[in-house]
DNA sequence: ACTTGATTCAAACATGCGTTTGAAACGGTG
DNA sequence: CACCGTTTCAAACGCATGTTTGAATCAAGT
């Protein structure tokens, strides 16, 4: 019987070569990739070049190992990819592509998406115990920036409901290439893909749709949908 | 050694006491909802009533017992919803709005949504062998389906390619609601979800901001898009 | 140098898994 | 009924897993 977590909160020595952060490295990327379930304890280990037995000193057990592991996921991630900023004046339209812009970049990365958002795709996806925390400190920040940002755009035409149920159709659209990305990739020709769907054409074109609905923008189609009689529309585009 | 896989393609005399159906639809609602690894041939065979050596002796292993139940589920699934038909001369809107609502009928379900989506859902986020012939035989016929509509919506003004990611616009909207569903769940206000989350108004909204988008109907706010100031420029800029 | 507590380690343990086995039960057919 | 191929069954096997154990090693403190 060890005396274990005597320095659980502790920000340790150097961090590095602290056993406690190896291990959860280790075990995030082995859970991202493989689940819970596939992941063995024996593994995790092996990666984390630390004794079998390590994982039950410092965690107790598998189960907390993993909700540990969610969390440090996070934590990470949000260090890597801050949420962008803007001056006070900037308008809403630049808002919106650069939060969707970064939050395609945050979910598919330079190159390969790492294995944080994959681990935390996996709460998204199968919640488990540490799914509501992972909402309220990561998600519900980022949704009402959004629905912020959003409600900019309106100046005001859309309930507070509405908003949010746009703020999902802006999500969506981003989440499908993240979540489903593998059949998207069966879907859609290979060249086509290189060509017109690499993270900065993908925030191009979610913002132009949202932005389209919202009659913030020129429709897709370049031609204009004729409203009954509301106003004079000059409803010339370049 | 028997000689196991005798009547494989037979239709099978009663249909629905015949231990191979039984079998695969007790595997697949355990895969539906436990995944692979977690779901045990133990439980599925005394959910399907028969003895535990049963799914060796009529699918070899459980590896075959799990393609083949995400093939029974997708046949399953294919009889059970219908794709929409049209009459000819229908227009394009409408199509648009029973297409939509069609498909998150079959993602939603009135109720709760069935065991067969929810494992289709697994394979489309984590594919096996068994998702090429998923994509092909129920995925990309739908995809289809969606882009010539949206086609004759543009009337010619877009090309295949961005028909396609127009396409996955649409989907992504109603793809968020089934995948992420219990983040959604977080998101939203639950007397909201209620009121404003229901199938159809997820179908009129979704329909609503895509036709929106293309210029095929008034934007949700209301107020028309009206050229701006041409400042940083949300759209594309090769 | 000795003690003390924290940490690491190799080895073993207990359990649940997928799978195999060999015999019993079944159902037509002569 | 005896025969025989097919199907069912209870029991066991082999194996990988999560977990535990108890001794060895380390790092300070005095």
């Amino acid at each position: 019987m060890a005396t274990a977590d005597a320095h659980k909160q502790l920000p340790a020595a150097s961090e590095a070569d602290d056993p406690r952060v190896r291990i959860l490295s280790a075990a995030g990327q082995e859970f991202a990739e493989k689940g819970y379930e596939a992941a063995t304890v024996r593994d995790i280990c092996t990666a984390a070049g630390v004794n079998g037995a390590a994982v039950n000193y410092y965690f107790g057990d598998k189960q907390r190992l993993y909700i540990e592991s969610v969390k440090h996921a996070h934590r990470e991630r949000v260090r890597q990819v801050p949420p962008p900023d803007w001056l006070p004046g900037t308008p809403p339209e630049t808002k919106l592509r650069d939060f969707v812009g970064n939050m395609i970049e945050r979910m598919l990365g330079f190159d390969q998406p790492p294995w944080q958002v994959r681990l935390m795709l996996r709460e998204i996806l199968h919640p488990t115990d540490a799914c509501r925390e992972l909402v309220e400190d990561y998600i519900r920040p980022h949704f009402t920036m959004l629905v912020d940002i959003l409600d900019e755009l309106a100046a005001g035409s859309l309930s507070a409901a509405e908003l949010r149920r746009v703020g999902l159709s802006v999500v969506g659209q981003c989440f499908l290439y993240r979540a489903a990305g593998d059949v998207v990739g069966m879907l859609i020709p290979a060249a086509e893909i290189d060509r017109l769907h690499t993270p900065e054409q993908l925030a191009d074109h979610v913002t132009a749709f949202s932005l389209g609905a919202l009659g913030r923008a020129a429709p897709l189609t370049g031609h204009q949908f004729r409203i009954p009689a509301r106003r004079n529309s000059p409803s010339g585009q370049a």
